[in-house]
DNA sequence: GAGTAGATCCTCT
DNA sequence: GAGGATCTACTCA
């Protein structure tokens, strides 16, 4: 198992990046204890030209500035009040592309999750939605800004792969305000995994 | 099974 | 002062 280099986040093409972290493992090491899972399902957001993403028409404002990072960073914020959502800055500096990490099927740390959330058992609801996995994970956002090379917190690579077939292309979840740009189909997902948090069609 | 309302608070206008 | 990259539970059929 070894941490994806900088050069993987720090390509020019998000929807690449965002397809190739299906896949992978995000693990959190808080306080020594380990949690991971493997991300299967994931939104890209395309910055400047995007009126789904914060960073729409080159926006820059205190929460999202972290976006505008070289890649290779976690961007946390959070929404409604309540969910602390998990992203991935990709691209260089200045460009404020990001991939939002929405579901993870889990892999370690089982019981930490559990006692994170306040669940009993795991079930498909533990790490299924960008509000559920920060939390499983402990992820929070103090943690934006982040690298994601740390010890504490890392994507990493450990030689598994979907076949190709079993990944599909939607709509993204959550951004009808966003007009036309809400039909792009920016979010990936692993067809029939139960962590996958909508559907598929 | 499908549709809807409520929770809840930080950030930007 | 308004709204949001969401989730859950409850209602109704």
């Amino acid at each position: 198992m070894k941490k994806l280099p900088l050069s993987f986040y720090q390509r020019k093409d998000v929807l690449l990046v965002a397809q190739e972290l299906l896949g992978k493992l995000l693990v959190t090491m808080w306080n020594k204890v380990q949690t991971s899972g493997r991300i299967v399902e994931v939104e890209a957001y395309a910055g400047a030209t995007d009126r789904a993403s914060h960073a729409y028409g080159g926006r820059v404002t205190g929460r999202n500035g972290i976006m505008y990072s070289s890649g290779g960073v976690a961007y946390v914020y959070l929404c409604y009040g309540i969910h602390h959502l998990f992203n991935v800055v990709t691209h260089g500096k200045d460009i404020p592309h990001a991939v939002l990490i929405r579901a993870l099927e889990p892999i370690t740390g089982i019981d930490q999750m559990l006692e994170r959330t306040g669940k009993e058992k795991p079930d498909h609801t533990l790490t299924r939605g960008p509000g559920n996995l920060s939390k499983a994970l402990g992820i929070v956002t103090a943690h934006s800004g982040y690298s994601l090379l740390s010890k504490e917190l890392f994507i990493a690579d450990d030689g598994f792969s979907y076949p190709p077939e079993s990944i599909h292309a939607s709509p993204r979840i959550g951004v009808d305000y966003a007009g036309t740009d809400a039909l792009l189909p920016y979010r990936f997902y692993v067809k029939g995994n139960p962590f996958v948090s909508a559907k598929p069609k």
